[in-house]
RNA sequence: GUGCCUGUAGUUCAAUGGUAGAACGCAGCUCUGUGGCAGCUGUCACGUGGGUCCGAUUCCCAUCAGGCACCCCA
């Protein structure tokens, strides 16, 4: 690959992301519309170190995590790259617990790492958007209900309109599974039956025999994940059931109030589904799970998912500190949706205008560029020797939507030349008019494409 | 971490036991103040190491890299 012995290629390692510019842009487009939309519902902005002493971030420990965590010495300092964003919130709140003021509520959008085996999707360094909302010592079950409403407002700004928000509750699974004797497997179970699309009916049975569940308790859980119908079929199914457990009888009630509530918070029926299949693998979610699916591209997988949690901070603090939270990977969902053209890139730079200097007195074109950028047009330069053909193609090839060229005609005359590169119409304007030109074709355009999705 | 597949220009792909072509891209020209089209010219490759062979990009082994499935997850 490399002829040149003394050159060292230049490569990045596998798993890792990176961007040409106009995906780039594609990219913080998305992430600054779900930045906006996060703080529309009053979410305070958080950033947290990279790197954490080890002994911080493996406080949990847990077999996966531990397996896939970046982790290296410095000195004699123990280090770990963070593998997510919830646990170094926990180490936050419980830090700076006297400092903040609950509920908080707080969105962290930032890189993850973790060392696995990667895949179409899956990356070893990716962006994961997070929101929670953590209480002291107890929190409203009406957060649970406001987090689908979150999700509804982020992916329908991100340009979606068909998808839908699964809810579950874990204590419905849960005490269903002790009701019929198989707490102790309550884990694998859950597991097993996450992978109830994927693997399929057959193959979970056989997984459920295999963890020791008689083939009648087998088959009840499949079922009763089973269920089907809107949410109020599937509440009213839930509420029949003669199952004596009060953790699944507080499961059901829970459910009930969040799906109720969701409604109450605007989201549209065809939005948000009651989905019993849903458990989430993390072992950390004690009540409310969310997934979130495209209708549209069920390969794609949850977009977006989390839950609620009792115990946010135990190994850090004594303090109480439950939550609710979901988290947005980005990374994947960008690029999914790029693979599957979904979305495509528009432009490659900010720039609505390049200024075209052809005169050897460069005063007259900086002014404009000055002038320009001060009208708010984001406004680049061409400075370097070249012919006039080659300085549009930059234009061209950028995708910058304009140019003004400014030669010894232009000085003279005391105009500006103004070029829309979409239609190819050149004008002799004055740089104020070229400045109100180029702002209204823009916020014309805009109008329909302030989404980076709209396909 | 386990299993399977694949490594040829910047990219996507060909061909061949006698050292390789195309398309797109990129640079330039046709075209000295205007991009997209067209024509021409140029540019760039057999992942690495070993083995078999007169000779290996081709066959074999190893290694590295990439992809896919599992695991797990965003």
């Amino acid at each position: 690959m490399n002829n040149n012995p003394s050159k060292v290629t230049p490569r990045i390692l596998s798993g890792f992301m990176e961007l040409l510019p106009a995906d780039q842009m594609l990219f913080n487009g998305m992430l600054g519309v779900i930045q906006k939309s996060y703080e529309r519902f009053g979410f305070i902005p958080l950033d947290t170190p990279v790197i954490e002493l080890a002994e911080v971030l493996l406080a949990k420990a847990g077999g996966e995590t531990e397996k896939q965590i970046y982790r290296f010495t410095k000195g004699d300092s123990d280090l770990a790259l963070r593998f997510d964003l919830t646990v170094p919130l926990a180490r936050y709140v419980a830090q700076h617990y006297p400092d903040l003021a609950f509920p908080f509520r707080r969105y962290h959008i930032g890189k993850v790492f973790r060392g696995e085996r990667p895949q179409r999707g899956r990356f070893r360094e990716f962006y994961q958007c997070d929101i929670d909302i953590i209480g002291d010592g107890a929190l409203s079950l009406l957060n649970d209900a406001e987090i689908p409403s979150v999700i509804y407002a982020t992916f329908t700004a991100l340009g979606f309109s068909r998808f839908t928000i699964k809810i579950n509750n874990r204590k419905i699974l849960n005490g269903f599974f002790e009701s019929l004797g198989l707490a102790s497997q309550a884990a694998d179970i859950l597991r097993s039956v996450d992978r109830l699309e994927k693997a399929g009916q057959e193959a979970v049975q056989q997984e459920l025999a295999g963890l020791g569940a008689p083939p009648n308790a087998a088959r009840e859980v499949l079922a009763f994940i089973g269920l089907t119908g809107d949410t109020a079929a599937i509440l009213s199914q839930l509420k029949q059931m003669q199952i004596s457990n009060g953790t699944f009888h507080t499961g059901v009630d829970e459910l009930e109030k969040v799906i109720s509530y969701v409604s109450a918070l605007g989201v549209p029926g065809q939005n948000y589904a009651i989905d019993l299949t849903i458990a989430r693998g993390l072992d950390y979610y004690t009540g409310t799970v969310y997934e979130t699916v495209l209708n549209d591209y069920p390969g794609i997988g949850s977009v977006c998912s989390g839950g609620r949690y009792d115990d946010l901070a135990g190994y850090y603090t004594n303090k109480q500190l439950p939550g609710v939270g979901i988290s947005i990977g980005l990374t994947r969902l960008f690029y999914q949706l790029r693979e599957a053209g979904i979305i495509t890139p528009k432009s490659a730079t900010p720039a609505i205008v390049l200024v075209i200097p052809q005169t050897s007195d460069l005063r007259v074109p900086l002014q404009a560029a000055t002038e320009l950028r001060e009208g708010g047009i984001p406004t680049a330069v061409y400075f370097d020797d070249a012919k006039l053909k080659k300085k549009v193609t930059y234009a061209s090839r950028l995708g910058i939507p304009f140019i003004i060229v400014i030669g010894d005609d232009e000085v003279a005359g005391g105009y500006v030349s103004l070029k829309d590169m979409s239609t190819g119409q050149t004008s002799n304007v004055s740089t104020k008019e070229a400045i109100s030109l180029i702002r209204a074709k823009e916020s014309a355009n805009n109008g329909s494409s302030t989404d980076p999705v709209s396909a």
